[in-house]
DNA sequence: GGCCTTATAGACAATTCTGTCAATATTGTG
DNA sequence: CACAATATTGACAGAATTGTCTATAAGGCC
């Protein structure tokens, strides 16, 4: 009846970018726990050697995925951040909003199980940023100011923990204090913490190296 | 040579505890793909059999590990909190270790996995967290301030995801932006966060339900 | 002390998943 | 057109894992 040829045979490149496509929403759904062969290849709709012969084995996959998920990740941010310079709303609507849609998760799963490749060749990216931020805010300053780096560093990494922390566990932490778990109640903390982060930026820093006295009392309580 | 007898004779109750701890060292270690009842059993020193009886199966012993880890951390939270009010220091010092200590790595997993159990059986604790800061938060306000308590809401929720968030992925993060991984970095985070946080917190609140104007263009650049 | 309950162990069955191998079909090239 | 290269397939092997079943031993109770 059909005229499709018995078994369709893609360029290798296409092969590995579709393998890679379905090995990616199962990564995201089902944890690397659910990356089976065989439902991989069902998903794509060939035989699970194809895999292997494209990646070598299980673990090559996995790598590839690692790879794919960290350029994912770099590209996102710098691309958003390079254009703005500031965490604005947009910017931060931009992030979560990646984030959410399965990037967190992939992370996650990549992080958790310890298969993120070789320590360092991840995410320069924040550093970059972090400059970039740096100098927009000495720039906004009123001349004269002097700006501790380091609290814009501890700024982008909080707002990178809290975007990661909510992707993750937003949900679920919303459902315990009683709000809607997803929609609008999410992008209002984006609005939030884009306010938030804003308004600390454009006041010159908080004095980090102070004795924290709490801190270490509770952990001489502690010990 | 060994007066040992052939076979230790735990109570049930004894037996669940021990099972339950080493399968907890796993999930924090290698995640729920991680627990095999084989080596979960080798860890306590029985046969896997054992694991079966006391669970009825894997599926239970999982259960069983997720009411426990909402237990923890409810446990944690309220107790902490509690005698405080405030999220000072020494609060979030508490909350940071015990999420870095396995704690949020055994909850990403559980949200990951999707074995969270029951929606609504988790953590009301949030709500009666919020509901404590907010109280504080008014009576040490100058007499008369209006403070929307939507926005103590979004301040412990940004706290909570950035603590999860810094638990897992601040190790990454920080190599990312070259900083030192481990230690000192994540208590001097703290400390920041606190200040931050105690500062916001002293201030009436950020006004909501200002049209976002920026995300709204970005959405529809977007869509 | 004798007996009943039950926690534990060892062996086995059944399933599932990764990886291998030989065979086949499709595409590009001389 | 013939041939080389290789993407694809089906069948199979090997290993690992969950769950079942029967037997045994430890502890509580009369």
């Amino acid at each position: 009846m059909s005229t499709q040829p018995k078994r369709i045979r893609r360029t290798a490149e296409d092969a590995r970018r579709q393998i890679l496509e379905a090995a990616e929403a199962r990564l995201a759904r089902t944890g690397p726990a659910g990356i089976r062969l065989q439902d991989v290849a069902a998903d794509v709709g060939i035989s699970h050697p194809v895999i292997l012969h494209h990646f070598g084995s299980r673990e090559g996959l996995i790598r590839a995925l690692t790879e794919r998920a960290i350029d994912d990740f770099q590209e996102n941010l710098l691309r958003v951040i390079g254009t703005a310079g500031v965490p604005t709303e947009s910017v931060l609507s931009q992030v979560f909003t990646a984030l959410r849609h399965g990037l967190a998760q992939r992370f996650a799963w990549l992080v958790l199980t310890g298969e993120t490749g070789e320590p360092g060749d991840g995410d320069k990216a924040l550093q970059e940023i972090i400059r970039t931020v740096h100098e927009h805010r000495c720039a906004a300053a009123p001349p004269g100011t002097v700006i501790d780096p380091r609290d814009t560093g501890m700024t982008i990494h909080l707002v990178a923990a809290a975007a990661f922390g909510d992707a993750i566990f937003g949900p679920h932490l919303r459902r315990g204090a009683g709000l809607p778990a997803e929609g609008e109640a999410t992008t209002r903390f984006e609005n939030w913490l884009a306010a938030l982060v804003r308004d600390h930026l454009s006041k010159p820093a908080i004095v980090l190296d102070q004795p924290s006295s709490l801190a270490q009392a509770a952990a001489s309580a502690k010990g």
